[in-house]
DNA sequence: GCCAACGTTGGC
DNA sequence: GCCAACGTTGGC
């Protein structure tokens, strides 16, 4: 399978950019919506392109890249009565909800914000810009990758 | 299978 | 904190 890319958000409060930096790698765990575990178990591959997002914060925008490092695995968080994530109706041989692997790239140099994103022609298709999206993984194509990373240095 | 009620996301 | 938009749940 070819290489793709994705957008992933995170609220700072809970993991930053700063956080990922710091530790290198994180397991996504918590991702709770089907659509989202879909892409992560049947589209990323190992080496995939991340930009990393800030959601529900003052600034939200694109504040990094970072890269697929596994293929999708269960998500042990469902399985602990103890986490906000925990899922009582899955089953360990049959876990419902999966997680990859996120692996620290570089921090941008400035956040690409939302209000940019949305008014750029270029990006009228971009998932993330469309009405009333909540996906919290989505995928990026080429294009949108290169223009989006184009705006750091502007 | 329909759909109202409810919970969550996330920008503002 | 507000609330629009969406996904999920559960009664029927």
């Amino acid at each position: 399978m070819s290489k793709r890319n994705w957008l992933m958000k995170s609220e700072p409060h809970e993991f930053s950019i700063d956080a990922l930096a710091k530790v290198g790698k994180e397991p996504w765990s918590g991702v709770r919506n089907y659509q989202a575990r879909n892409f992560m178990r049947d589209d990323m591959q190992p080496g995939d392109g991340v930009l990393f997002y800030h959601s529900n914060c003052a600034e939200p925008g694109v504040v990094g890249v970072a890269e697929i490092a596994g293929l999708a695995r269960s998500d042990p968080t469902q399985f602990d009565p103890r986490s906000d994530y925990h899922d009582p109706g899955s089953k360990p041989d049959q876990p419902r909800w999966l997680l990859v692997d996120v692996g620290f790239k570089r921090k941008l140099k400035r956040t690409i914000t939302l209000a940019e994103l949305k008014a750029a022609p270029e990006l009228a298709d971009f998932a993330l810009v469309q009405r009333g999206n909540r996906l919290s993984v989505l995928p990026v194509s080429p294009a949108q990758w290169k223009f989006i990373l184009g705006l750091e240095k502007r």
